[in-house]
Formats: structure tokens, sequence, C-alpha cells
DNA sequence: GAGGCATCAGCGTA
DNA sequence: CTACGCTGATGCCT
């Protein structure tokens, strides 16, 4: 059953997982840059003589994102690039809102500026917003990924809050509620308009609230589908469209991917819509021949509002029409016309169906279910890099074998409620041994990241559609083990994966701790072992100190090492091929759920952000003791953050 | 019982 | 200040 010998029989020998003949990454700090408390009520807070608060995104000239990085320029060639344009595009740029100094504050902007800051001291003190503590950092996707990571720590800690109370008054939008929090602390990437790319968004990013494409400068109105602003051109201003979000509402079906026929805004039923506001943008936008940034949207299952948003790159409007809607109404169709030669966005979504709907269609295919039917879904083994035909064999396992019976000395704590437990219940012994909550929500989302979670067990008399059994149900991804460039095999999803999704947890067997300098040691590449928690996965949890609130326990020596190790060389599951990375995007959490000894702690994986399809899931191997120097091998990870070794 | 429709609170921006 | 919108959650209706 869990043992199955896989019959692959590699060619070669496993590709060396991390090679050492490449270049020599640069070092940067381990855990990045300095934290900087930020004091939103305290009388410094508006202070420019403060360092900015997070995000600080670069100013020099040669970094600063130009305002006109948008074009192939069309018929209006030099258009954008008025110097004035410029210069008002790098203050808004510079992201501090609140921070920045007042040479700020002479230009065209100022008293927008002073605006805001007014609003946020009154909004921060009616909210009593506490100290936020934020990294500073200059690598613009990194402060990207930080806004998103702190939204949803937010999001998610608010919405635990929400699903514990009896009564269902309140606040119903927590993340509305953490967008506003956010924005009113200038914890946003790229503030300000502008036309072309969002620097630190790629294509391919995803979201799952209209809210986050505010907080990452993509596309700013919370419900509006059309984004627009004026823009100095050769022959004066003109208000054109930024962004559009193709919400899928108005049916925009089209077979092609470079394609978007998209629907005007406004009218309804009853009324024609006018060419104003954003549907005049867009029409502006067609005769200045100049970029607009799409975002479209995927049906997904998985989250509740069925809908994902997909920044799919820079669109160029071709043609404008007016159609009679189904009542006889006027409403206005631009086409869209995808910017060639840019990565693919929504194509690999299209493409990817058509490898659900039917696996023959993908091609390079090793092996169609690497777990031979063991997993829930099956597991992908591909290689369109070169021609080794697999890894070494190992037998496939979704379970941990440990060497001998674990000490039940203490029996799991099991709870007696009906049916299901439910987060706001203090009679649950399942929520009190998770320290009066619930880890996941009612989602299935992990909240926040917990020293050790328990997981009703078999004693407990919920049923099996309780929220806390999660990971002891199995992975629910539709993975694909493929060939990498430079790092052997690596692991992916075929499926996009939400942050605090539930991945996998690492199976194989327990060893025990061996001497320091054993020679096996050294060999066995698909060792687990438990260091220390890293610096993101420390930082997934900051919620609560956004509202002032006190902050769960987020000190390393309650994550930190653990006298356990597991190995997969022998024996293990898609985890076992899951790289390191400096800049992760999976954490992994302690869990119990079926024996109570918790030196033996299951190792389950989380996503710690939003994770598109296709993209590598790596964890941080963590860094190895000065004793086991031995162990490091070198980075191939390409991080801007990479420490250069792990160990 | 799934899915369509109406309703409503809520947000940043013009 | 107010109005607007390709939200998102909920409840009621087929």
């Amino acid at each position: 059953m869990d043992s199955e010998l896989l019959d692959v029989q590699p060619l070669r020998t496993l590709a060396p997982m991390f090679p050492s003949s490449s270049v020599v990454e640069t070092f940067s700090v381990p855990g990045g840059g300095p934290f900087i408390y930020v004091r939103p009520s305290g009388p410094n807070f508006l202070s420019p003589a403060l360092p900015p608060p997070f995000p600080s995104f670069p100013t020099t000239p040669q970094q600063a994102p130009s305002i006109d990085n948008h074009h192939e320029p069309v018929a209006m060639s030099g258009h954008a690039s008025a110097s004035g344009r410029q210069v008002k595009g790098r203050m808004r740029v510079s992201g501090h809102k609140i921070g920045t100094s007042g040479t700020d504050t002479s230009s065209a902007g100022s008293s927008k500026v002073k605006q805001s800051r007014k609003q946020l001291q009154q909004r921060t003190r009616t909210h009593g917003i506490g100290p936020a503590l934020v990294p500073s950092c200059q690598d613009p996707r990194e402060s990207a990924e930080i806004v998103l990571m702190a939204f949803d720590a937010l999001r998610r800690w608010l919405l635990q809050q929400e699903e514990a109370k009896e009564g269902k008054d309140g606040n119903r939008r927590p993340d509305l509620k953490a967008g506003n929090v956010l924005m009113t602390n200038g914890l946003r990437a790229n503030m300000g308009k502008r036309m072309g790319p969002a620097p630190g968004v790629e294509i391919g990013d995803i979201f799952y609230f209209r809210i986050e494409l505010c907080l990452v400068g993509l596309h700013a109105p919370t419900m509006g589908g059309i984004d627009y602003m004026t823009s100095r051109f050769g022959d004066g201003d003109d208000t054109v469209a930024v962004s559009v979000v193709s919400a899928g509402v108005y049916e925009n079906e089209e077979g092609d991917a470079d394609v978007l026929i998209y629907s005007g805004q406004g009218g309804n039923s009853y009324v024609d819509q006018k060419l104003e506001k954003g549907n005049l943008a867009l029409e502006r936008s067609l005769h200045r021949g100049v970029y607009v940034r799409v975002v479209r949207s995927a049906k997904d299952c998985s989250c509740p509002t069925g809908k994902i948003y997909i920044y799919d790159g820079l669109y160029k409007v071709e043609e404008s029409w007016v159609v009679k809607g189904k009542t006889g109404y006027n409403v206005f169709k631009y086409k869209l016309l995808r910017k060639p030669e840019q990565p693919d966005g929504i194509a690999t979504w299209k493409k990817i169906q058509k490898w659900k709907d039917n696996p023959g269609a993908r091609g390079r295919i090793i092996l169609p279910d690497l777990s031979s039917g063991i997993e829930n879904l099956p597991v992908f083994l591909v290689n369109e890099v070169d021609d080794e035909k697999g890894p070494s064999h190992f037998e496939y396992v979704t379970k941990v074998k440990y060497p001998r019976p674990l000490s039940s000395h203490k029996p799991l704590e099991c709870c007696r409620c009906p049916t299901a437990c439910l987060p706001g219940d203090a009679d649950c012994a399942c929520v009190h041994a998770n320290g009066g909550n619930l880890p996941y929500s009612s989602g299935g989302i992990l909240v926040s990241r917990k020293p050790l979670i328990y997981e009703c067990g078999a004693s407990c008399s919920c049923s099996t559609n309780c929220r806390n059994r999660l990971t002891q149900k199995g992975t629910a991804i539709r993975f694909e083990v493929f060939k990498t460039t430079n790092k052997g095999w690596g692991l992916r999803s075929l499926d996009p994966i939400r942050a605090g999704t539930f991945i996998c947890e690492y199976t194989g067997e327990i060893v025990e701790e061996v001497g320091l300098g054993n020679d096996d040691a050294e060999e066995d590449h698909y060792i687990f072992q438990a260091a220390g928690a890293d610096d993101k996965a420390l930082k997934w949890n900051y919620g609560p100190e956004l509202l002032g609130e006190p902050s769960v326990d987020n000190s390393s020596e309650s994550f930190g090492s653990l006298a356990l190790r597991i190995s997969a060389k022998k024996m293990g599951n898609v985890s076992r091929f899951m790289n390191h990375g400096c800049s992760p995007n999976v954490l992994w959490q302690r869990v119990l759920h079926d024996h109570s000894d918790e030196g033996y702690p299951h190792v389950m994986f989380f996503a710690i952000k939003h994770i598109p399809p296709m993209t590598e899931l790596t964890y941080d191997y963590g860094l190895s003791g000065g004793d086991r120097s031995h162990m490091e091998k070198q980075c191939l990870c390409g991080s801007p953050k990479c420490r250069g070794r792990f160990g």
C-alpha cells in the first residue's frame, strides 16, 4: 500500500542536486535587512528624520522605475518621457507617502501628500494602530512580497477573530479591513499610478482579492475594472487607461490567449454606457498607442470567491466599438492585443487546463504518476530539459516510518465535539490544546505558524469533516516532479496554491541522530533536519502586530531545532524533490495527529505566499551549524537574498 | 442542493 | 463631500 517500489531504472545516477561548479553567488546578510519600528501614533511617526517605514524603494535615478518603461513607442514616440512627467513619477514611485523628506512637498503632489498625512493621522488614531514591525528593503520584488504577506497575515488573523465570534455582527470583510490598515500605514508597493509594469510584480503572479492589486500598485480601484491617469504627452496632457481587470462577468471568452475583448464600464440593462471615465480612457489609450496592464481572472474552486486574478502583462488597445447589450442598450467593447515576447501569463493556465483534460497532451512525460496511485492525485514526472529518464529509484510512501514504537505515555488530547470543532468553542479540548483557537480557518488555510499544531485524532468524536483535520488527509495538490536546469529534480504544482495552503508532508524514515562526521550522513542529500525556522517563516505570523495587538509567539526558540531527522533517500514522497531556496515559497510546520510523542512530530509543508501554477516549490533548508560546515552546499536558488550556501 | 439573483457593507479614487 | 464600480459574503429563490 504505502510501499510500492517505483520501477524507474535511471540511466545514470541522480544528478547532483547542488552542483558545485558554478558561479559564486554574492553573499547577503542572513535574515535580510534590519527591522525598523514604526510608531504610528507617536510624535515622530510622521517625521522625515526617521528612516522611512517600509516599503522603502530605490530612489536613485538608475534604479527608479521610469515612467516610460512601457514601450516600444508608437506613433507618438517620445511622448511619455517628458522630463516633468519623470520627476513627478519618481516622486510618487519613491513609495514613502509617509516618510519622505520635505523636498517632495515642493512638487505638484504636495497638497495630496499633506492631505494623506492628515488622513493618516486621523485614521491611525481612531484605529489605534500599534507599532508596525517591518523590514526595510531595496528589492521591489521583495517589497511587493512583504506587503502581500503582511496583508494576508492580518487578513487571516482578522478572519480567525471573526470566525471565533458567536454573533456574526462585525466586519464581514477581513480583506477590506486588512487592506485598509496596510493602506493607512503606507505599507504598500508602487504607490502612485504609473503606466507600464509595476516593479516587483511579475507576469503570472496571482491574487485572491482585488485589494491585493491595490496594495502592490497594479490596479488602484477596489471595485472598478478600469484604472486611468492623466499623463503628459508630447502635445499635452491626456487621460489614458493604465490597467484593466477582466473579471469574466461580461463573458469575455476568447480562445486566443493574446487577445482580450473587454467591455466598458457603466450603464446597465436600462441605460447606455457613456464615453466617459474608464471608457474614455481606454479610447484615449487606443489613440495614444500606450500599453495597458491587464489582470485576467480564472475560475478556481479552491477559494470561496471561486476566482483568481492573474497579472498577464501589457496589452495595447487595438480597436473599439459599440454593441447593443441583451436589453438593447449600448455597451462599449475594446479589443486588447498582448504585447509580444512577454513570458506566458494566462497562456500557462490554458495549457494546464488542456493537460488536465487530456494528460496525453502533456509532452515529455516520463511517468504519468510517480506515486503509482498512492497519492490522492497523480504526480507527473517530466523532463523538458535533457535526456535523463528520472531520479534514482526510491520507494514512494505517504507516511513516515519510525524506527521503533513511539512512546505514548501521554495520550493526545481528544475532543467531544459532536460534529465539527468550532474556533470559539471553549469546551473543545482541541481548541484548548492549540492555545485557544483552531490553527486552520474554515477554508482550510493555516492561520499562523505555531511551535506545534494538534489536529484532532482518532479518539476525537468529531467527524472527518472537522476543520481541525487537515494535513492528516494528505495532499490535495496536482504535483509535477520536473528536471530543473541546474538543480537536479524539482517540484512544482499544476494548481495555483493560496498562501497558507497545506502542500504535503515530508515523509521518509526517521533516522536517529548520528555522530558528526558520519560518512553516511554526508552522502544523504535527502535528509530533512529541523533547523531553526527561517526569517521569512517567522515573519509569516505578523498580523496582530499591525493592529497593536500582542503578537503571537515568534521567538526563534519555540520554532527552533529539533532532534529529528527524516531521511527520504530510500523512501519518501514528492517532498524529497523540493529544493532549497533562500527566498522560499514554502514553510514547514510541526503537526501531531496520530500519536502524542512531541519528539516525533509530522513535518508538514504550507505555502508561504500565493504560488502560481508551474512555479518551483522551495523551502529553506536552514543554516547548518558551524561544526557541520562540511555538509554545506553551494546554493543555486538565484534569489537576490541568496545566502550563498546552505546546509 | 447547486447555482442564480438581490442585497449590503465597504473601499479608494475622481 | 458624494457618487461610482468587472467586490465579496450572505441569504433567499428557483
